[in-house]
RNA sequence: GGCGCUUUAGCUCAGUUGGUUAGAGCAACGGAAUCAUAAUCCGUGUGUCCAGUGUUCGAGUCACUGAAGCGCCA
């Protein structure tokens, strides 16, 4: 039986994310995630989708220092208000884990004490600046001064924003802290943990040999090879991060900590363990089941474009380097950058749109209509940035989602079922015989559905909702030919049938929408009485419709799909529609809000 | 600076191993229909395929040079 174990990059827990990057990870990954457990229940294979929040490193220290919080304490109010705004986007992640788990800390410490066995760990000395009024050292963009080269005052220590030249701390003029201004800094000698990836070319080479990535991850990755693979740093002198144990490292390390990046894609697998703890599974759930030594398992990773050396060189070198029969990634998929009007969305600077004022104010002006982040998935999955970037502009925004989802969609669902209310009630006719219309029909919902689940199957996103649309398209363009408000007035059965076939091809569209616009699926399905979601492997979540993560069987074909679908009798008329229109003064209230040009 | 990605119709993008008149959606224009959220369906594309040079019987598709936008550089 074949397992499908599937990760988004883990978002840094500091605040709110924005739509981009939503878009260059989790939000292709839920959409695959959800396919792929669908598909599950024609196949019987399985599914895991791993995602979580990434904790360490110096900003959040740094941050929640300022807020006098505990680093702990700032952790995990940013981590359950992330996963809170996923959840309500739907992302459908079987365990949203934290890299500063107790499971990612035993795990992490794992991985090193194993690279040290192997003798792939080196001691070095580096010389770092402390600062004593903040008592700790400072990491190069913590420390500012004036640059040697152009005199600019407000140079960091890692680069001058001015002329561009690359510095070292040292190098600055009259360095001080940016954490605190003080001036009194002094050189240190720190001992730091290096991981010798120079020695693991050789495996690492024999496995990207044998992958078949996109070209782009494999060429990156070829690059890095081909330059030499340098030795890695992978311990800081901060506090807030996976310790360093003594025991193993020796005492001069105590107090230090791994670097995030070292710890971070270890979450992937202590976000695992921290499923399968929560359920009360034995080890083996989330070991051999998934990540140890499992041959079945398929393994597919989502990220933004800046983390393919992390993912095809870097994590697989902790994993290689084990020595142990880890799981490595097998499909990996890259995304560009969404931006806003061609311009960086911006945290610091606020340019763009934050997911969960996304959420709000589509809710709040589509007058709290349940499926209303499927505006969003449906947008940006429509337009995700797979080939290049991608912009981000209202009205294109509004033109997508009212063209596809409210005219296309829920005009089709609108049309077949007022229309079979007005002659039917709440009966849904019986079909007749199949005419050669019906036949030309079903085999063109078959052409498409063909290439839906090719494209699924390949996570090319673009190109599934391009399929999907057209199975929309297909719907309205049978009734137009059909004629059933003509065929009515002479032939009751006949017309009957039609609306039959109609109404069976909207649950259809529901069951093939739902890894993108599961809320949507949900609400259609929701009216079919006779339809009953799959039980899924999800906890239902307060507020949100049961039906949302249900695992309704993939449509592979027209013949599929009906060997799952019990005989539709009954029917609801939905009160009022599917999809509410975005206007042109929700448009224009917003690129007031959010601007409307390149920043 | 090095490496890579992108550049095709007003807009967003497809274009498989080079092969006949370069495609789709949106927008625009015309028509049909009136079951439906003025929604739907059908029809209409005179595009230096970024520029230049080259390879070839033949290039959007390959090679080289250059331009613009973007990303990565541990």
């Amino acid at each position: 039986m074949k397992k499908h174990l599937i990760t988004s990059a883990i978002p840094y827990v500091n605040g709110v994310k924005h739509l981009g990057n939503l878009v260059g990870s989790m939000l292709p990954a839920d959409v695959y995630a959800r396919f792929r457990r669908q598909l599950g229940q024609l196949d019987g294979s399985q599914t895991l989708f791993i995602c979580g929040t990434d904790d360490h490193g110096t900003p959040v220290e740094i941050a929640a220092g300022k807020e006098n919080t505990p680093v702990a304490e700032f952790v995990k109010k940013w981590h359950d208000f992330q996963e809170d705004i996923y959840t309500r986007f739907g992302l459908s992640f079987d365990h949203f884990g934290s890299s500063s788990s107790p499971q990612n800390r035993a795990l992490t410490q794992h991985f090193a004490a194993k690279l040290k066995e192997n003798g792939l760990i080196d001691v070095r000395t580096q010389t770092m600046l402390y600062s004593k009024a903040d008592g700790r050292f400072l990491p190069d963009r913590y420390v500012e001064g004036t640059c040697p080269k152009c005199g600019f005052g407000k140079a960091r220590g890692d680069q001058c924003d001015n002329c561009g030249s690359v510095l070292d701390p040292t190098d600055l003029i009259e360095p001080y802290s940016s954490i605190s201004g003080s001036k009194d800094l002094e050189l240190r000698d720190s001992q730091h943990l290096y991981l010798k990836q120079s020695q693991l070319v050789p495996q690492l080479r024999a496995w990207i040999d044998a992958q078949t990535w996109p070209h782009l991850s494999k060429s990156i990755a070829y690059k890095w090879l081909d330059e030499g693979l340098e030795d890695r740093g992978i311990t800081r002198d901060i506090q807030w991060g996976v310790p360093v144990p003594p025991e193993v490292f020796g005492e001069a390390f105590a107090g230090k900590v791994f670097y995030v990046w070292f710890d971070a894609p270890i979450a992937y697998i202590a976000a695992t363990q921290e499923w399968a703890d929560k359920h009360n599974l034995p080890e083996s759930a989330w070991k051999s089941d998934w990540w140890y030594g499992n041959d079945k398992v398929t393994y597919t990773e989502f990220m933004g474009k800046d983390n393919v050396y992390f993912h095809t060189l870097s994590f697989p070198a902790t994993l290689i380097g084990s020595g142990e029969p880890w799981k490595k990634v097998d499909s990996l998929k890259s995304f560009n950058w969404l931006t806003y009007y061609g311009g960086k969305f911006s945290t610091s600077m606020g340019v763009g749109i934050f997911t969960d004022t996304a959420l709000d104010i589509l809710h709040d002006t589509l007058n709290g209509a349940p499926n209303t982040p499927d505006y969003w998935r449906y947008y940006l999955i429509a337009r995700a940035p797979e080939s290049d970037d991608s912009a981000f502009m209202w009205p294109d925004f509004q033109a997508v989602v009212n063209k596809d989802l409210a005219d296309v969609l829920g005009n089709f669902l609108n049309r077949t079922l007022q229309f079979t209310h007005k002659h039917y009630g709440n009966t849904i006719p019986a079909a007749g015989p199949e005419t050669e219309a019906d036949t030309a029909f079903s085999a063109r919902l078959n052409d498409i559905l063909a290439r839906t689940t090719r494209h699924m199957e390949n996570a090319d996103m673009r190109k599934s909702v391009e399929a999907l649309r057209e199975l929309w398209v297909a719907g309205n363009e049978y009734l137009a030919e059909q004629e059933p408000w003509k065929i009515i007035k002479t032939d009751k059965d006949r017309a009957g049938s039609i609306l039959h076939i109609a109404i069976r091809t909207l649950v259809l569209y529901a069951h093939a929408m739902a890894p993108i616009c599961p809320f949507s699926a949900a609400q259609i399905l929701a009216l079919f009485p006779q339809v009953q979601p799959p039980a899924s492997p999800l906890p239902p979540v307060a507020g949100l419709p049961a039906q949302l993560t249900a695992p309704w069987p993939w449509p592979r074909s027209v013949e599929d799909f009906l060997a799952t679908l019990p005989t539709l009798t009954t029917f609801t008329l939905p009160q009022g529609v599917l999809f509410p229109k975005i206007t042109d003064d929700h448009i224009a209230e917003w690129e007031q809000r959010f601007g409307n040009q390149k920043v």
